[in-house]
DNA sequence: GAGTGGTCTAGACCACTCA
DNA sequence: GAGTGGTCTAGACCACTCC
């Protein structure tokens, strides 16, 4: 016999029961952790979890000394697994492929600059390259490191190990910002997903941060075949 | 003076400089919660909370008997907040407008159902509606809506307020699937968001279930200028 | 001032897994 | 069997907010 004692989970799942089920309607005031306690023979410590992880997935709202309710508008959150594009490839049970096309450090346009609040005409490693799944054109990656933070990044070799992969293993970020929009392709684009200039592409952009120091900007373009899924 | 007193805030910032600035490189073995606790003058329960939130954002990786890794792949996730449309436009200082542009009840077609997994020509209810930020077309909404399991929306009234807001105070929801992608507009896209027809567009599809049971599917769809962002 | 949630402690037992 | 994390308890004090 597991699971018949009040653990938190059960304490959380017969609150939520009671929400969904509307047996408590958004915007009522529930019970103190003190009374829940006692109704289900817990701890306060042990009510407390339980609520705070629902308060966290945003159906109840907390305020001291108003108490807990259910929330009238919930501000529910996804969340979503930062891709790894080889994990993400072979998870789908297909191969994966690399090609870089091009590594230089040059100086970077003004646009990328701003986006890493760096000084117009930072000097930044630029790396462009190519994931395949099965061969086929996957994301092309367009990306800005900052040597500044990463120095060893002039000496690595991209050719056979894609800088995403590289970075994971060489520099920590604290703070990271992803963005996810539509476009049109461009020639250059098009050229290398195999698709039409103009024709729409998924585009991510993720920038990272070690503390206040932006480590890269990464343009990540994708067909528009491609699907980004979570699950609440 | 606040915060002195170790606190699992403390604790947690503490382990994370630690790994950020590769005190502890990836793989490694830290001590555990016992000596954890010892050397930060706290409880073991204190310092197994700051374990956990690492855990859960995937820096840390935590086995029974084992104990407590760096992450060597950090399985980083990022979540986003699951836009409610008028929040969304008003919270950038926008006004909010809406327009509804039909409401039946109709055979679903057969590329519904299947996402829905319901039967070949279920009928559901059809809502077409339209929202704007300061006037210009922000997003084209279609969605159908599962009479089954929301039979109230068949009386609702869509014209002032939106099938979103409705069911959020109708239809809770224990399961969401959200997908994005790309896509070129259709004629009828194109003539709502006032863009050309083929012209890029970021589409958002929300599925949403109680239980097992499909409420709606939701079809979401904004002009090449919006940007989805977020922030870990 | 008083009531609520937020957190910490010290101790305990359990569950899992490695040796 | 033993060591580690996972969870619960009982009690305490604090922080915030409403009155």
């Amino acid at each position: 016999m597991t699971g018949e004692r009040a653990s938190f989970r059960t304490i959380r799942d017969e609150l939520s029961r009671r929400i969904a089920e509307r047996v408590w309607l958004p915007g009522t005031l529930i019970p103190g952790e003190e009374t829940l306690a006692e109704e289900f023979g817990a701890a306060r410590a042990t009510v407390n979890r339980a609520l705070q992880e629902l308060a966290r997935a945003g159906i109840l709202e907390r305020r001291r000394r108003a108490g807990t309710r259910v929330a009238l508008h919930p501000v529910r959150e996804a969340r979503f697994i930062i891709p790894r594009i080889r994990q993400e490839i072979e998870g789908r049970g297909s191969d994966y492929q690399y090609r870089l096309l091009s590594c230089e450090e040059a100086k970077a346009p003004e646009v990328i600059c701003a986006r890493l609040s760096l000084q117009p005409g930072s000097r930044l490693l630029h790396v462009r390259c190519l994931h395949l799944a099965d061969r086929v054109p996957y994301q092309f990656e367009d990306r800005w490191i900052n040597p500044k933070v990463v120095p060893d990044a002039l000496q690595a070799d991209f050719s056979q190990v894609g800088p995403n992969e590289w970075l994971v293993g060489h520099a920590p970020f604290s703070t990271a910002e992803f963005t996810f929009m539509a476009a049109a392709a461009s020639a250059e684009e098009a050229g290398l997903l195999q698709i039409r200039e103009g024709d729409p592409v998924f585009v991510g952009e993720r920038i990272t941060w070690m503390r206040a120091d932006p480590i890269t900007l990464a343009h990540l373009v994708h067909p528009s075949s491609h699907r980004m899924v979570t699950q609440l």
